[in-house]
DNA sequence: CAGTGGTCTAGACCACGTT
DNA sequence: ACGTGGTCTAGACCACTGT
């Protein structure tokens, strides 16, 4: 889509490599030493590093010292370090997930809002409601809140056509760096239990996300309450020493 | 403790860096160039490069093509790219937490538990089950399972010196690499129930992880139940594109 | 000992943002 | 035009693993 950016050599070589390692190599197999690969494309091994400490990051290989890089097992590769997107998890399972727009509106937060959108009282904060489906089997309520300086002209036929971290980035140049997010189990309240057709006090995870761009300024603060007998939330991250 | 090996320049940059930058630098303030660290300080721009690498993926300063490297706001930094444990967690809310070890057996999984930890149907597997606490209210109850072939000569008592992870590492060489976490809503059981000291059905958080080395062989499979009205999981990660 | 990945140097050019 | 971070080169030595 977007190539008037330059795409670094070794990004290429990552692709390159990645679709090499699939096809052709199996599990802990040894590849060739990054000297080898840099002299045989004649690239520098700088370069050649980048790749793969690229691939090794996105779970592809991994390298030992003083032995050799060797191929990872097959199933890890997938959403690593990011904890994966409804949809994403949906259609792991063959199911065909929908969402559905029940509520836009702008408003004036409440404090404890505001703070966590850190805005003033004053100030303007965008709400979506949404209620996610999966084979029309309703899973989850999405409530998100974003800071109306940030996204002025946002319109609910912008959000139909494009995602919204998609609509972030291109149409307001922010981008999310860090997300924190909470997990909490409790009992379902009678309005949402409505809406995601279960009896009133079951079980329901209530994920709650906090999502920075690269000041660290919160640009998005959302609530999500999912059915406790449909939805497992999934996550998946390299561990860092 | 561990200082007979070397450490590498870039990590010592890395620290001192740190250091200065909590005591005398302010949120979004611009830092050195990288040019001017390695001019100054005398080393190479890749050195002062991996450094601030490090420190950016720690959440301590960003970088901006173009402009600079600034100093990220405080609250970010803490436990980044990882899910917090569940001491770190109790700690930062003023909580003293302890832990008691209810169980420790080896034995011969089920075919579900044994293809978890991608162990033969006759394999022994240890079980660890402990109950966590915090200012003396039970939290949670956590059962890890691990293959017996790689921790052979693990013992209850080792386990009361030191954290299991660190045990894992410095005596069994198995480090963890990647960690792949569900969360989902329940109900609790009565068993449980008593332990936590909770009525029958309320509801909890079921947490599982499965744990792998590098060469993605899972080295830990791990269930927890905690309570609803009292635990919160949290976890912050860098977003990745 | 040779071969591997890990660190490091001293340069170079490119892409981006500001002046 | 200038300074910044991002990429890249062609080397070097170190630390680790195997023979």
């Amino acid at each position: 889509m977007n190539e008037n950016t330059t795409e670094p050599k070794y990004q290429k070589l990552v692709k390159q490599m990645k679709a090499y390692i699939q096809e052709n190599m199996k599990t802990n197999q040894k590849i060739l030493s990054e000297r080898e690969i840099a002299q045989r494309l004649s690239i520098s091994r700088y370069t050649v590093r980048k790749a793969l400490d690229e691939l090794e990051k996105k779970g592809y290989i991994y390298k030992v010292h003083g032995k050799g890089t060797f191929v990872s097992e097959k199933s890890v590769p997938t959403a690593l370090n990011e904890i994966y997107s409804f949809t994403e998890q949906m259609e792991q399972l063959g199911k065909k997930p929908k969402m559905e727009l029940l509520e836009f509106k702008v408003f004036i937060p409440n404090q404890e809002l505001a703070s966590k959108l850190h805005v003033a009282t004053q100030d303007k904060v965008i709400k979506l409601k949404y209620l996610r489906t999966a084979d029309d089997v309703p899973m989850m309520i999405e409530e998100t809140y974003l800071p109306y300086s940030k996204f002025p002209t946002l319109t609910v036929d912008a959000l139909s056509k494009n995602s919204l971290y998609s609509i972030m980035k291109t149409e307001f140049n922010q981008s999310i760096h860090v997300v924190s997010e909470s997990m909490r189990a409790s009992l379902i309240s009678s309005n949402e239990a409505k809406l995601l057709k279960v009896e009133d006090g079951s079980p329901c995870l209530n994920v709650r996300r906090t999502s920075f761009n690269k000041l660290n300024e919160p640009i998005e603060f959302t609530s999500c309450i999912a059915r406790g007998d449909q939805f497992v939330y999934n996550c998946k991250y390299i561990h860092q020493d």
